[in-house]
DNA sequence: AATGAAGGCAACCGCAGAAGG
DNA sequence: GCCTTCTGCGGTTGCCTTCAT
């Protein structure tokens, strides 16, 4: 088991590869194939170690290198692939004509990793991560949100309960004798709070549920508690804590113009997940059945919090039933899953840039 | 336009296992 | 069975390019 001495030999060149030095590597390869890599580059005329050569040679001169941008395609099975093997290079290029195993990692390194890392998801085991500052960003802008909200509640005696005092203003809106486009203002601005306020039950309740992660010991009911929630919200949706099956974000449908289609970014910005995704989530969560497998042959989607903006199908009477019911959507959800799960106003929130950013 | 930061990628390093003597 | 050599793999580094200030 001894190590290879070809690369401690000294006068051995290093460095980047000359046009010259490829076209004689290419050219012997070609002529006698590699051989032994060992023998192979003084029998070519290089000055290399033989390491150095079939580097080059796998990484950079093969005739059937596919070079480029890495398509959605590919993409999406690195993600998968990844979420199986783990650093697994070689295999997951095996999977890959075209790709060598160096690309891939490089590409992993540089651009998917990084992007799981942005979304909340911890790249080694695709799951949601649990640690509290991954959020604090959001943590922020929802702590400064819900001190204002709490301001609108005390102000319209609502007793300080936010959703209590978004009701009111969306009462006050929708009454007719509001003040007109200033009163709809109220009222966006009035759901966009209750959209967070039902994101931190949601979020809370999983949490307790759970028992497990950073949160767990917290009251649901304690705001502090709400707020390590919502970082739970935040960087994992509402994915169970200690849920076995690895999360991997991938390429999800878009309304666009009325119709669905798929998205050609694995990572898209503010996601809109079909139906189907929903169910596959749901089956995921363990509602229908389904688990890794679900998941591996759906491609794996983003977790359900994102399935809180596809609810323009349906409508309901009382908004503040949402909040209930998106709560329990995580599991209970009566027959046909979260699919359906009805919010008047999610065209409100596509839009907004901290919506977007939250999601 | 200059400069520093960040991103992207090719290449190197070192470990581990397989193969052969 | 042991030792040496070879090959493959994954982690890391360093250089070059691009972007932001």
């Amino acid at each position: 088991m001894g190590r290879s001495p070809c690369c401690d030999e000294s006068g051995l060149k290093k460095g980047p590869w000359t046009p010259e030095e490829d076209e004689k590597l290419l050219h012997y390869i070609q002529k006698n194939g590699h051989g032994s890599w060992r023998t192979l580059p003084r029998l070519a005329g290089l000055n290399r170690c033989g390491k150095s050569c079939r580097l080059r040679w796998t990484n950079y001169l093969r005739p059937d290198i596919k070079r480029g941008k890495f398509s959605q395609e590919e993409e999406q099975t690195i993600l998968h692939l990844h979420s199986i093997l783990g650093n697994k290079w070689s295999a997951i290029a095996t999977h890959l004509p075209g790709r060598t195993d160096n690309e891939i990692k490089n590409f992993w390194n540089t651009h998917l990793k990084k992007r799981l890392i942005q979304m909340g998801f911890d790249p080694m085991t695709h799951r949601p991560r649990t640690d509290f500052f991954a959020a604090l960003p959001q943590l922020i802008a929802l702590a400064t949100l819900r001190g204002q909200l709490a301001a609108t509640a005390c102000g319209g005696g609502g007793g300080g309960d936010p959703a209590a005092a978004a009701a009111q203003i969306m009462q006050g809106a929708g009454g007719g004798g509001g003040g007109g486009g200033g009163g709809a203002d109220v009222a966006i601005q009035a759901a966009k709070m209750q959209y967070l306020q039902c994101l931190l039950q949601s979020a809370a309740s999983t949490i307790a549920s759970a028992g497990s992660g950073g949160g767990a010991a917290m009251s649901a009911h304690d705001a502090d508690a709400a707020l390590a929630a919502a970082a739970a919200a935040a960087t994992c949706s509402s994915s169970p804590a200690g849920s076995s099956v690895p999360i991997t974000p991938t390429a999800v449908g878009h309304s666009v113009g009325g119709q669905t289609q798929t998205t050609p970014c694995a990572f898209s910005e503010a996601p809109v997940i079909t139906s189907d995704d929903v169910e596959a989530n749901l089956r995921l969560l363990g509602c229908g059945g389904g688990g890794a497998d679900a998941f591996a042959c759906h491609g794996g989607s983003l977790p359900p919090l994102a399935d809180l903006s596809d609810v323009t199908t349906t409508t309901m009477t009382n908004p503040l039933d949402w909040c209930s019911a998106t709560a329990s959507s995580s599991c209970g959800g009566g027959g046909g899953g979260g699919a359906s799960s009805p919010f008047p106003w999610p065209e409100f929130f596509h839009d907004d840039p901290f919506i977007t950013d939250f999601l």
